[in-house]
RNA sequence: GCCGAGGUGGCGGAACCGGCAGACGCGCAGGUCUCAAAAACCUGUGAGGGCAACCUCAUGAGAGUUCGAUUCUCUCCCUCGGCACCA
C-alpha cells in the first residue's frame, strides 16, 4: 500500500496558496534571499529539464526560508519567440492566444510540483505592461548612444528568415534550426555591449560563486588580446594601412601584407590594373562564400596579389599587398602583416604562393616548440627546410638593434620603440561584437523608432509607449518583417514634424526581454519605471540563480550588460545581477537528450500521476549531483517510493505510542540522538554545498537507523529523530513531510518551522572503532574508548595478535596514530 | 590547436583537509509469507583464491612523493563541453 500522495499533495498545495505562505514580503533590516530559476519559454508542457531546474531551486528556497530569510521566489514566462510564430505559420493560430494557452497549461503543471513560488509576481514578457519597459530601456540606450542603427555584415538565417546575434550562431549555424548562417550586409539595430567589454571582463572576478567553466566561457567570448597596431604605408598613395598583431617581436620578419576581401583598400588598389577583373572576381567570390566554407577544415588558403605595395615602418622595406580569404574583416583592422616564419597560416600561404620566409626568432637549441628543424640545425636567414612555422619563444635575429634579445623582451621593447617613433601604438583587441538585436519577425517587442523623411530616425516619445503589436498581422513565414505589411501600424506621423512617417517594423531579439526580468520580479506591478529602485535595492542581487549551461554566454552576458547600463543610469546600485550561479545538468534517457524526435521523452505528468510529485522531485535530486547529467531510470524511482512509504509507516508507529521514556537514558537512546544530530549536520552541510543527492542518502540512513533503533522500544529520542527527519525532508518532499508533521500532532505548519540546529555535544562517540594497519595495509580493527592517548593506543595495538602476526617478531620502526581513526604500525 | 570539466562495481553514484574504496539507491541471487504471483520483509552482492580464519588484486595507463594515494606531482590515453584561419 502506498501512501495517498494524490490527496495530500492537492491538500497542501491548496492550503499553502490560501494562506499565501510564499508571498514575498520585504522587511528592511531582515535577511533576504532572492532565489531565481531561469523562467521557461511557454511551449505548452513542462519537461524533465524544467522539473529538475525548479526542484533544485525549490529545495534551496525552502531551506533558506526555514532559516528565517525573507524569500523572493518568483516565476514567469519568457513568452516572445519563434515557436509561437511557427505555430501561426503552420496552423494559422494567433500567436498571442497560442502563447497564453501554453502559459495557462504550464502554470497548472508547475503548480502540481508544489514549488514555493509567489505567483502574485508572475511576469509574462509578451504582455504590453512588460514589453513597454523593453521599449523604455531601448530608448534610454538610444539616448545614450548605446542603441544605434548601422549597416554591417550580419549573420542571416535563411530558414528562419531573420538576422541573428553572434551569440546565437553555434558552429556557423543558427542556434534554433542549425541551418548554416549566411553573411549579409544589412542596416540593423545594435546595442553597444562593447562599451562595457572591459568591465564585463574585469567583473568576472567578482563572480567567485559562479561555476568556473561559465566564467571561462565568458572570458573567452569577450576575448581580450593585447597587441600593437602597426602603421604601414601604401606605397602608391601614401595612405596609412594599419595592421594588428600580437607579435610585434616578429615585425622584422614581415614579408608581405594581407587584407581581407572586404577591406576597402583592396578595391582601391586593383582599380585600373590590367588584372582588375580577375582579381575582383576572386574578391567577390570570397565574400560570397559562407564563413563555414571559408573556414572548413583542409580548405586551402586562397589569395591574389593586388599589385600594390606597403612600406614597413621599421625598416622602410617595400612588400607586396595581397588579398586573401584567411584574413577576417571583423577582427583587428582587417589587415595583417604576414610573418611566415613565425605564423603557421602565413607559412602555408607563403609556401603556396612562393613568398619569402624570413626567420627573425631563433628557436632555442634544445627544444623547439613548433617548427622542428631537421637534424636539430638552427636555420639563420633561410628556412627553406622548415616544415612548419616556429611560433614559440626564442632570440631575436635579423631584427636590427634588437638582435640577441629574448623574444619575450623583444615584444615589449619593440612595441615601446614603435610607439615612441610613431610607427604604431599598443592596442587592446576584443572578440566581443556589438549585439545585433533587430529581428525580421512578428512575435517580439516592436522597436520604438520612427523614420521620417525630414527628421530622420526619431525615437517614439516616452509618453506614447507602449508601441503595441497589432493583433492581426499576416504571418506567412515568407520572410520580411510581418509588421511591414500592417498599414495601420507602419503609417504614423513623425513625432517631431507631424509629417507622414513610418515605423520601424523589426522587433527585438527575445534575449532583450530576459536581460532584466529579474529586476521586474522585485516590483512586477510598477507603472512608472521598469522596476522600483527601492524594491530592487532590497531584493537584488539574485542570491542564487539556477539554469541550464546553454545560457552560459548569451543570456548571462546580456543580463550583466543590462545591469551595468541601468546602474549607470542611476537606477541600480549593483555591478552584477547574479551572486551565485548553479548550472544544472541535462536529463538524458538512454544516454541521449530527451526529445520528441528521438521518442524518448518521459512526461513528468505521468510520473506525478503514478508516484506523486514528491517522489518525482526526490528521484530527480537523488539520481545525480545537480551539476551533472542525469540519466533517467524508470525503475530507480521505486527506491524513493519505498523510502517514502517506509517513513510513512514509521511515523504512524511513533505517533501511536506515547513518547514516554520506557527505559530511561539508555545507550540505545543516546546513540539515536547522536545519529539524529549527525544527520542534521550532514543534510545542512550538503544543502550549503548543493550536494542534494547525498543529502537524500543521509535522510535514508537516518530512517534506517530510526527503524533499527525503535525495534527495542520507542523513546523520546525516537520522537526527536522522527521530527528532525521530517524537517530535514521538508525541502525535498514538502507535501509528504507537511502531512506527517500534522499527523505527529504539530500545530504549526512545517513550512513555517525553523530549520533544526544540531547539538555538537551530542555528536561525540563514546567508543570508536580504529583501523589497524601494518605497513599501510588494514590488518585489524580495534574498538576502544574515545580519546585514548597515543601511548595507550600503541600498547593496545602492539598487543593485538593480528598485528604481532604480521610483525613476525620484528620491532616496529614507527607507529603512526591518527586520533579516533587509525593506527599504522610500520615495520 | 587552445581553454574547461571528467574517467571509481552490472547501473546511478559515495568517500572530510592524504587514513576501512564502493555510503545511499537501482538491479541481481537466495530465503520468509502465499495455492501461486505481485507487494512487503530478511540475507548476500567489486574480481580472484581458500573448507575456513583469511589472503591477493582493484578507482583510465604508467611513474613519483608518502608510513599510507580515488585524493598530491609528472607523463600519457580516452570521453564530454566551449572557442577557433582572432593575426
Amino acid at each position: 500500500m502506498s501512501y495517498p500522495f494524490a490527496e495530500i499533495e492537492k491538500k497542501w498545495q491548496r492550503r499553502w496558496e490560501e494562506a499565501g505562505v510564499f508571498r514575498a514580503t520585504a522587511e528592511p533590516g531582515a535577511k533576504k534571499f532572492y532565489l531565481l530559476e531561469m523562467f521557461p519559454y511557454p511551449s505548452g508542457r513542462i519537461h524533465m529539464g524544467h522539473v529538475r531546474n525548479y526542484t533544485i531551486g525549490d529545495v534551496l528556497a525552502r531551506y533558506r526560508m526555514a532559516q528565517g530569510c525573507r524569500l523572493l521566489h518568483p516565476m514567469g514566462f519568457d513568452a516572445f519567440g519563434q515557436p509561437a510564430e511557427n505555430a501561426a505559420i503552420k496552423k494559422g493560430v494567433d500567436p498571442a492566444e497560442w502563447t497564453m494557452d501554453c502559459v495557462r497549461q504550464m502554470r497548472v503543471e508547475l503548480k502540481r510540483l508544489g514549488i514555493s513560488y509567489d505567483w502574485d509576481r508572475e511576469v509574462v514578457t509578451c504582455q504590453p505592461d512588460y514589453y513597454r519597459w523593453n521599449q523604455w530601456i531601448f530608448l534610454k540606450m538610444f539616448e545614450k548612444g548605446l542603441a544605434y542603427r548601422a549597416k554591417a555584415p550580419v549573420n542571416w538565417c535563411p530558414s528562419c528568415q531573420t538576422t541573428l546575434a553572434n551569440e546565437e550562431v553555434v558552429q556557423e549555424g543558427c542556434w534554433r534550426c542549425h541551418t548554416p548562417v549566411e553573411p549579409k550586409q544589412l542596416e540593423q539595430w545594435f546595442l553597444k555591449i562593447t562599451a562595457y567589454s572591459e568591465e564585463l571582463l574585469e567583473d568576472l572576478k567578482q563572480l567567485a560563486d559562479w561555476p568556473e567553466r561559465v566564467v571561462t566561457m565568458q572570458r573567452n567570448w569577450i576575448g581580450r588580446s593585447e597587441g600593437v597596431e602597426i602603421w604601414f604605408t601604401v606605397k602608391e598613395t601614401g595612405e596609412r594601412l594599419p595592421v594588428f598583431t600580437t607579435r610585434p617581436d616578429t615585425i622584422f620578419g614581415a614579408t608581405y601584407v594581407v587584407v581581407a576581401p572586404e577591406h576597402p583598400l583592396a578595391e582601391k588598389l586593383i582599380r585600373g590594373r590590367p588584372e582588375e577583373t580577375k582579381i575582383r572576381a576572386f574578391i567577390q567570390q570570397a565574400i560570397r562564400q559562407s564563413k563555414q566554407d571559408r573556414t572548413a577544415e583542409g580548405v586551402k588558403k586562397e589569395g591574389v596579389f593586388t599589385g600594390g605595395y606597403a612600406v614597413n615602418p621599421v625598416n622602410g622595406e617595400t612588400i607586396p599587398i595581397w588579398v586573401a580569404d584567411y584574413v577576417l574583416m571583423e577582427y583587428g583592422t582587417g589587415a595583417i602583416m604576414a610573418v611566415p616564419a613565425h605564423d603557421q597560416r602565413d607559412f602555408l600561404f607563403a609556401r603556396e604562393h612562393q613568398l619569402p620566409i624570413r626567420v627573425v626568432i631563433q628557436p632555442p637549441q634544445e627544444k623547439t616548440q613548433r617548427g622542428q628543424t631537421p637534424e636539430g640545425q638552427t636555420p639563420a636567414g633561410n628556412s627553406l627546410n622548415w616544415k612548419e612555422a616556429f611560433e614559440g619563444e626564442g632570440a631575436q635575429i635579423n631584427s636590427a638593434q634588437f638582435d640577441g634579445l629574448p623574444s619575450v623582451e623583444g615584444k615589449s621593447k619593440i612595441a615601446a620603440w614603435m610607439e615612441e617613433k610613431e610607427m604604431g601604438k599598443r592596442v587592446v583587441q576584443w572578440r566581443l561584437r556589438d549585439w545585433l538585436i533587430s529581428r525580421q519577425r512578428y512575435w517580439g517587442t516592436p522597436i520604438p523608432m520612427i523614420y521620417c523623411g525630414v527628421c530622420g530616425v526619431v525615437p517614439v516619445p516616452e509618453n506614447q509607449l507602449p508601441v503595441t503589436l497589432p493583433p492581426k498581422a499576416p504571418i506567412t513565414g515568407e520572410g520580411g518583417s510581418p509588421l511591414a505589411k500592417v498599414k495601420e501600424f507602419v503609417d504614423v506621423p513623425c513625432p517631431r514634424c507631424r509629417k507622414p512617417a513610418r515605423r520601424e517594423t523589426d522587433t527585438m531579439a527575445t534575449f532583450f526581454d530576459s536581460s532584466w526580468y529579474c529586476l521586474r520580479f522585485c516590483a512586477p506591478k510598477e507603472t512608472r519605471l521598469p522596476f522600483d529602485p527601492k524594491e530592487t535595492a532590497y531584493w537584488m542581487p539574485v542570491d542564487q540563480y539556477i539554469g541550464g549551461i546553454e545560457h552560459a554566454i548569451l543570456h548571462l552576458l546580456y543580463s550583466r550588460f543590462f545591469t551595468k547600463f541601468l546602474r549607470d543610469q542611476g537606477l541600480l546600485k549593483l555591478d552584477e545581477p547574479f551572486s551565485r550561479l548553479l548550472t544544472q545538468g541535462m536529463v538524458l534517457k538512454d544516454g541521449e537528450v530527451m526529445s520528441k524526435s528521438r521518442g524518448n521523452v518521459v512526461d513528468p505528468d505521468g510520473v506525478i500521476a503514478r508516484s506523486g510529485a514528491d517522489a518525482l522531485r526526490m528521484f530527480i535530486l537523488f539520481a545525480a549531483p545537480p551539476e551533472d547529467q542525469l540519466e533517467w531510470n524508470d525503475n530507480a524511482i521505486e527506491g524513493i517510493n519505498r523510502f517514502l512509504n517506509k517513513v510513512w509507516d514509521l511515523v504512524e508507529n511513533v505517533a501511536a505510542v506515547r513518547p514516554e521514556p520506557i527505559e530511561g537514558r539508555t545507550d540505545r537512546e543516546s546513540e539515536l540522538r547522536r545519529l539524529t544530530h549527525a544527520a542534521i549536520k550532514r543534510v545542512t552541510d550538503d544543502l550549503e554545498s548543493f550536494k542534494l543527492n547525498t543529502a537524500i542518502s543521509a535522510l535514508m540512513e537516518l530512517r534506517n537507523a530510526i527503524e533499527k533503533n525503535i525495534a527495542g522500544g520507542i523513546s523520546p529520542a525516537a520522537r526527536e529523530a522522527m521530527e528532525a527527519l521530517l524537517q530535514l525532508l521538508s525541502p525535498f518532499a514538502p507535501h509528504f513531510s507537511e502531512e506527517l508533521w500534522e499527523r505527529l500532532g504539530q500545530k504549526q505548519w512545517l513550512c513555517r518551522s525553523r530549520w533544526p540546529v544540531y547539538d555538537a555535544n551530542l555528536l561525540a562517540q563514546k567508543e570508536v572503532t580504529l583501523i589497524i594497519q601494518v605497513n599501510g595495509k588494514v590488518r585489524s580493527r580495534l574498538t576502544v574508548p574515545a580519546g585514548l592517548s597515543a601511548d595507550e593506543l600503541k600498547k593496545k595495538v602492539l598487543a593485538d595478535p593480528a598485528v604481532t602476526r604480521w610483525l613476525d617478531g620484528k620491532t616496529p620502526r614507527d607507529v603512526i596514530v591518527v586520533p579516533n581513526r587509525l593506527v599504522n604500525v610500520v615495520a
